[in-house]
DNA sequence: CGGAATGTTGATATGCCTCAACTAAAGTGG
DNA sequence: CCACTTTAGTTGAGGCATATCAACATTCCG
């Protein structure tokens, strides 16, 4: 019976090298499998947590609370992700991480972890590279919303989104599942419903992908990317996975 | 005479605790002391660096780069900051780091880090979250420019670059020295050179600061930090700085 | 089947970008 | 040190794009 942290191994495999005592400790680290229904926050803004989260199946977000209840998505975790990594070594909780659709998670006392690093330098330095490469999607994030026009910025987010869940092997041919709806990508991405939905209809038109009730498909990878000057160097994969 | 790294251990004291032993490794590094002139690159997008740097002074910034030559800043670096500690775990460099004034930086190889990091692994912990405090940095600029009008936006800025530097001992009363011009300003949030201008003069006229010619100046935190909805919690700062 | 949540569409207004002309400041060389 | 050049900042006019609002359609769920 393999651990469920098996997706963790895989993950940290995209961007670094683990021999076998690394992938022993890690799937062999104690942890605590938690369910969440749609929506539900796994940890928020505040909170000192003493376990981090492996996301093993579905899809979580994190988000800051703005004023008004309303939220700015910052960024989405698929299999094999840890949302909140950095709380291994910052107290308090700045954002909070909530599950878009159903979502399980394992959660791991940061102790044992901490002691893991402590056996197996390397694995503390993959979880590291890892956290360092959510500052690079962050980074795009920023130039994302801030330089680039509504077309180009929903192209770039379906086009890192389908990205990851290939890599992932979370994509099925041409399609993947993402469990969001048009308000969620509209506070992902700083624009409105309404322009949310006419960009959606742009794109559709032009024949690069569609998005609707939560399946994203595209038709002409190329084709977006290029229209939302996607280069994936910033997710720091190993090698790319086949698209 | 003391190492010039002594601006990194007070850095690094402003979240973690560094025990004397980590001190003396710590300022006992090898390093390189290096000039920049005013808008000089340190790296570049692509490149594969074997040092990283720490600011020892001047304002130094990290950016990418966009088509047709213009950048999107993506933060800002003063004395003590890393702005290329990622190069640690990361090969290659997904966004550039240049000066904004002149600079000094010193170089660390990341074969000393490393081996610092083997006898002293709260070391390697510390800078682990100084690399979570700048995504925590990034994270909270996604929101500034997704989620914020002008006004606060550019607000919300200024606050974080004069407690940053407030907490870094830059700050001369009611001012702190910026050398950036409003090309730059606009390249960070996002907006025309037009609308940075006629911004900034709003918040002069509302009183609570003013930016002219690289020189910030604040009339009312306070009232500052209201109109720009900041919350410095996502600093992690140990103590705040007097404000 | 009914109600709530989500998505769709059109009309309107405003706020930001663009462009262009101008002013002020800073840097340079005689 | 001053005249000149270059760069940076300022202001106004105009148009476009996106937010806002409101009405409606569709899907989801009990």
């Amino acid at each position: 019976m393999p651990s469920p942290l098996r997706v963790l191994t895989r993950k940290l495999k995209e961007h670094s090298r683990l021999n076998a005592e690394d992938v022993a400790t890690l799937e062999g680290l104690s942890h605590l499998l938690r369910h969440l229904e749609p929506g539900e926050d796994l940890i928020r803004q505040g909170d000192n947590p003493r376990v981090s989260a492996v996301v093993i199946k579905g899809l979580a977000a994190r988000y800051h609370l703005l004023s008004a209840g309303a939220r700015q998505y910052l960024s989405f975790h698929m299999t094999g992700d840890m949302p909140d990594s950095q709380s291994l070594f910052i107290e308090t909780m700045d954002h909070s991480v909530c599950a878009m659709g159903a979502v399980e998670v394992a959660l791991i006392p940061h102790k044992a972890l901490l002691k893991a690093f402590e056996r197996r330098p390397s694995l503390g330095f993959a979880i590291w590279r890892e956290t360092l490469i959510d500052a690079s999607i962050f980074r795009e994030a920023i130039t994302n919303n801030s330089a680039r026009e509504p077309r180009a910025r929903m192209g770039h987010l379906f086009c890192e989104l389908f990205y990851r869940a290939s890599a992932s092997g979370l994509r099925v041919a041409d399609e993947c599942q993402l469990p969001i709806g048009l308000v969620q990508i509209g506070e992902t991405l700083g624009m409105s419903i309404a322009t949310v939905n006419r960009t959606l209809q742009q794109l559709r038109i032009s024949r690069t992908c569609s998005f609707e009730r939560g399946r994203l498909q595209i038709f002409d990878w190329d084709g977006l990317v290029r229209l939302s000057q996607f280069n994936p160097s910033y997710l720091h994969q190993r090698k790319p996975p086949p698209l």
